[in-house]
RNA sequence: GGCGGGUUGCCCGAGCGGCCAAUGGGAGGGGACUGUAAAUCCCCCGGCUCUGCCUUCGAAGGUUCAAAUCCUUCACCCGCCA
């Protein structure tokens, strides 16, 4: 019998590589615990850890039970996997912190609350802090070949290059230790993981039937590539990042609507839970009518609504319009304004104080990085006040330019734009 | 521990005493065309009080009128040998 949840899965380009099909699809076939690990690498998860995360939630509504693990313990060591060189280690305060941030948007996305697949929250520094050295290398180093360590791909492509230390070398051990810990307490049967951490699964697995004689299983997920084969998730700004201080709902939300159209299959199968029936129609219009970007919005709408809630999702799209339409933009009424504006980057000039020179306030906002970049962009002529052209660098601009006497909308190129207001 | 090679701007990578803020490619930015898309073409791409000045070529010293380029020491990486 085939599992359906396993062919949505594989539809959307989902499975990298699992364990044996037809024994997964039986255990699959009554409701089971699966785990999924992140580490506090950064202060806040990104796109990339989001689509791990939705699958685990795709696992939640087909009646399973997740388990989110935050390495609290193995954001100390640093994983080796992907990675061309060697990690530098972050002080424990600084992890401990990026735990507790990476908790709550793992609960923005998985369901505790559910009776029957409420998710469990762990952290394996729990149990791996109070385990001794020698209690480690006796107890769990004694299961371990270094000849099967050495051969997986993520110490193997290290060795061959900048080499490795002695610490990120033992990550797998760690992992696996995790996987086996969740066996025991929680009969997890499941770890699914980015393709990249198939390796480190695989660890758990064996120790798992070395120290328990038991079988559970592994899946993971491919990591994502854009069409042009770059790496997905990244702007000019850098990552796209799940935390709202670090990338705006509103800058979230135009991710996903400046999307590539021909990555927008693959991004909807793999980030909307909507069904394959709303998504084939969803594409049918990036084909019919691209210029309406449907399925953009839709996506956009979505996402954001996940991570920002639904009220911001539509703040931020209703901003987007205003700013970006084709009317006057001093033609709009004030209440649209204040609250379009508050979604962009911002900076405030006291009332009564003489204004700063238009290349002055460009950087300040952050719109460019530099006052000489803010001078390239005038004379490229990719400045703009109100939508306007700015032609001078010497530019000035009056009382007469504020829009409702209050604020002075700033652009550089088509889409990056920002606010300057006048406080009293 | 010994010998050899290396460390250049966001990345890769030239330069090997003055013509170097530093060739080339990629990434990135602006413009044109569009749909706040892609492809394509053109332009830009250290900073500033911008016809000039200041700070960059692993770090610190030194030689010289003048150093990314030469010398010394230190740090790190990569080979080969022990």
């Amino acid at each position: 019998m085939s599992n359906a949840l396993l062919e949505d899965l594989e539809w959307r380009g989902l499975i990298a590589q699992s364990t044996d099909r037809k024994e997964l699809e039986q255990a699959l076939s009554k409701p089971i615990s699966l785990y999924l690990g992140v580490d506090p690498t950064a202060p806040s998860m990104h796109l990339g850890n989001l689509v791990v995360f939705l699958v685990l939630r795709r696992f939640q509504l087909a009646g399973h039970r997740p388990i989110p693990l935050v390495g609290g313990a193995t954001g100390l060591v640093g994983d080796p996997s992907g990675k061309n060189d060697e990690r530098t280690l972050n002080e424990e305060k600084l992890v401990a912190e990026w735990v507790s941030k990476m908790k709550k948007q793992v609960e923005k996305i998985i369901d505790f609350d559910d009776k029957k697949t409420g998710a469990v929250m762990v952290n394996n520094l729990d149990w791996t802090k109070p385990v001794s050295v020698l209690d480690f290398l006796r107890d769990i180093g004694k299961h371990f070949s270094v000849n099967q360590m050495l051969a997986k791909d993520s110490v193997a492509n290290r060795l061959a290059t900048a080499g490795i230390s002695y610490t990120e070398f033992s990550y797998q051990v760690l992992q696996a230790l995790d996987y086996l810990e969740l066996y025991r307490r929680n009969d997890c049967k499941l770890q699914i993981g980015g393709s990249d951490q198939w390796g480190n699964i695989v660890a758990g697995l064996d120790l798992i039937r070395k120290v328990e004689g038991g079988t559970a299983h592994a899946l993971t997920i491919p990591l994502l590539a854009k069409s042009d084969g770059t790496k997905f998730g990244k702007t000019a700004s850098g990552a796209i990042w799940l935390d709202a201080t670090m990338t705006s709902a509103y800058e979230f939300f135009q991710f996903w609507l400046n999307s590539d159209d021909a990555d927008m299959p693959k991004l909807l199968k793999v980030f909307s839970m909507k069904d394959r029936k709303e998504i084939e129609r969803l594409i049918e219009t990036v084909n019919t009518n691209p210029g309406a970007r449907e399925a953009h919005r839709e996506l956009g709408r979505e996402m954001t609504s996940l991570i920002h809630g639904a009220d911001m999702a539509k703040k931020v799209e209703e901003a987007a319009k205003a700013l970006f339409g084709q009317g006057e933009i001093s033609e709009l009424d004030l209440a649209t304004l204040d609250s379009a504006l508050s979604q962009l980057p911002k900076t405030q000039v006291k009332k009564g104080d003489p204004f700063p020179t238009w290349v002055d306030l460009l950087a300040a906002t952050g719109v460019v990085d530099s006052k000489s970049a803010a001078r390239r962009i005038v004379k490229e002529g990719g400045a703009y006040l109100n939508n306007k052209k700015v032609e001078s660098e010497d530019f000035t601009p009056s009382k007469s330019d504020l829009l409702h006497g209050k604020y002075l909308l700033l652009r550089k190129g088509k889409r990056d734009l920002a606010a300057v207001e006048v406080a009293g």
